[in-house]
DNA sequence: GCATCCACTGTAAACGTTTACAACACTCGA
DNA sequence: TCGAGTGTTGTAAACGTTTACAGTGGATGC
């Protein structure tokens, strides 16, 4: 299956490489060369090639999303929504996944070379070498989470700090008194920023026990082995705030190893409020932040940066807001309790309540 | 940050292109050459543009993985192992997704103008029309879902009909006289061989029941909408074959809604063997597919297409094997019964058992 | 009948690489 | 001293497009 290239279509037509480029594509023709191009173009199976095309016009038609974490549902909201935006601009969004396998800084590196006329970058760890290579790529970035301010790197982030206010205040208001604090490594930029955020959640309430660990990974896996090993501690807590929902639900199936009920024995939040958080039982309170807008505004910003590689560095925080389900409610004054306390929760599938 | 060339490198390093071209890609050359190149490369930020050298080499290194529903954690595990095997043969994986935006033909079509060496593709529908584009195209492809046989096109299936049989013949050994099928859309790929595979599965046992609905889609949302008009029926079935996991959870969260107990009042089956199916209350039996040996099967597939294009069309199909869980045991002679059982599940987070 | 315009066409140069080929400067052996 | 060999270099042609430019022919105006 050969390569048919426009020579070829143009020798079949009987015409010249030139009136064969300009009738593919709509130039100035006479019907007739049109006609002729057209059908050459069509009993050849003729299809321009997008390499030399991309050399000659300078650009690809293309743009990247490249992501730490695909297994994280919460990724694939943002891609979604990252698709709508540049698919309507005539773009084709590829998806480049930087996992252990290859370095974000060589994925960067590779995207530079001319492959995608603009990309963005979720990473989970945002190391000098990697600002490095992102502030002399020549082709157009959006960082797509937490970046060190006054990069001049457009810039889209969620509000960790005011998402674990939200968590926290919402179970101590719960009557909740003892939380820890279940992160993902913190080494990476969410792990880094939710630590910060929970501490100063925890400082406005000083009567509070506040504790944390780190899980291996923001994975369900990594929550429940993790959250073992806080639940076999001697004095466990009554609360567990977790890094986002997968940690979450690792360590609702933790607590429910050792026979605890949640909300009763203890408390379970997540953070995200992917899919997974309103279809675990309890459901699993949660804190949106706003996957769907920041794909969003992210695609948004790179298109604008493509038009003018001039403008000023923009950085958007979308705010978070708190997402109630069965996992966190009040301890209630013990309705002459079965040892497992039935929930009865409505599916969540089409409505949440939300309180932000 | 305009793009730097090769012959800006050689300029600055006093040497011809081609001795820059050389000296940078570790072909013959003096130390003094190669060092004057790579400093110059060095200070001026040299990166070769993909597009020219991929033009000029008449290869990309890169393979697409292009599939259809990415919200279905099944092909992210497909993906994953694609992954694995093609970047230990120092590719590059872009992942493309055909949702309702770019049909699939045209995403074939797109892919086939030269910006990969090669592609799998996983379509939800296998239309006359994407066959008709596959077979003449240029680049080597390997479908990986079913195809109809003798298509001469690399392929790498599940084994539906075994599938089916599974589920099918675990529940009658459980006891279940009265299956219903909840599939997905029966003019998808899957959709039309679960559909055939439980016909012949369910038509070994001439004595059960067996009913057949469609959701929407195959996502819990649907599965949760088609299981309450199921389970509103006045007659409804003590077991549900979802026909994957997510349907799977939509139906366990459905029956729960309607109080009903699993597996006590009905037994409830998915297929895929998702990270998911370990993780919902009741834990979801289900039926693997071989998801990851799938993935690695048709990278593998399309690597030794790639290195020879003349060789006959492969077709490997990958065994099912059921996995257990609690949403699917028999229901047990009547336990001084509470009105909603409680099951006493392991976390299935490190093991599981199989039968296969 | 000649100049002018118009609509269209072909020639050829580019885009940034890689690479075949010829040229070059050496060294070595005769 | 010469020729052959060796190791390195530059020139120029390609890869498959797009596009500036200079034609070409015919119709129109005088």
């Amino acid at each position: 299956m050969a390569r048919v290239t426009i020579t070829q279509v143009a020798a079949h037509a009987g015409v010249s490489v030139a009136s064969a480029s300009r009738a593919l594509n709509g130039l100035i023709a006479s019907p007739q060369t049109v006609a002729k191009v057209q059908h050459a173009a069509e009993e050849l199976g003729y299809v321009a090639d997008a390499t030399a095309q991309s050399l000659k016009r300078g650009r690809t038609n293309q743009l990247a999303y490249a992501v730490a974490d695909i297994g994280n549902p919460v990724y694939v909201e943002m891609m979604t929504a990252v698709e709508r935006v540049v698919s309507a601009s005539g773009y084709r969004l590829v998806l480049s996944s930087m996992g252990t396998l290859s370095s974000s800084v060589d994925v960067v590196r590779d995207l530079s070379r001319g492959y995608v006329d603009g990309m963005i970058l979720s990473p989970l760890r945002v190391t000098d070498e990697l600002l490095a290579v992102l502030a002399k790529t020549p082709v157009p970035v959006v960082v797509l989470g937490h970046l060190p301010d006054n990069r001049s790197i457009d810039n889209v982030r969620a509000d960790s700090r005011t998402a674990m206010r939200l968590v926290v205040d919402h179970l101590v208001a719960e009557g909740r008194r003892d939380v820890t604090f279940v992160n993902g490594p913190s080494d990476t930029t969410p792990g880094a920023f939710r630590r910060d955020g929970f501490a100063a959640a925890v400082a406005a309430h000083p009567k509070i026990l506040a504790r944390s660990v780190e899980a291996e990974d923001f994975t369900i896996a990594a929550g429940y082995a993790a959250a073992r090993l806080v639940l076999s501690d001697e004095s466990r807590p009554d609360a567990i705030v977790a890094a986002n929902d997968l940690i979450g639900i690792g360590v609702i199936r933790a607590a429910e190893d050792f026979g605890l009920s949640i909300p009763g024995d203890i408390a379970v939040t997540g953070i995200d409020n992917t899919e997974l958080a309103g279809v675990v039982r309890p459901g699993l309170t949660s804190v949106d932040l706003g996957a769907e807008e920041r794909g969003r505004a992210a695609a948004e910003l790179l298109l604008q940066r493509i038009m003018d590689a001039e403008r000023p560095a923009h950085t958007i925080a979308v705010a978070p807001s708190l997402v109630v389900r069965g996992s966190s409610l009040a301890r209630r004054p013990d309705p002459a309790s079965s040892p497992m306390r039935e929930h009865t929760e409505h599916t969540d599938l089409n409505e949440e309540r939300e309180a932000g």
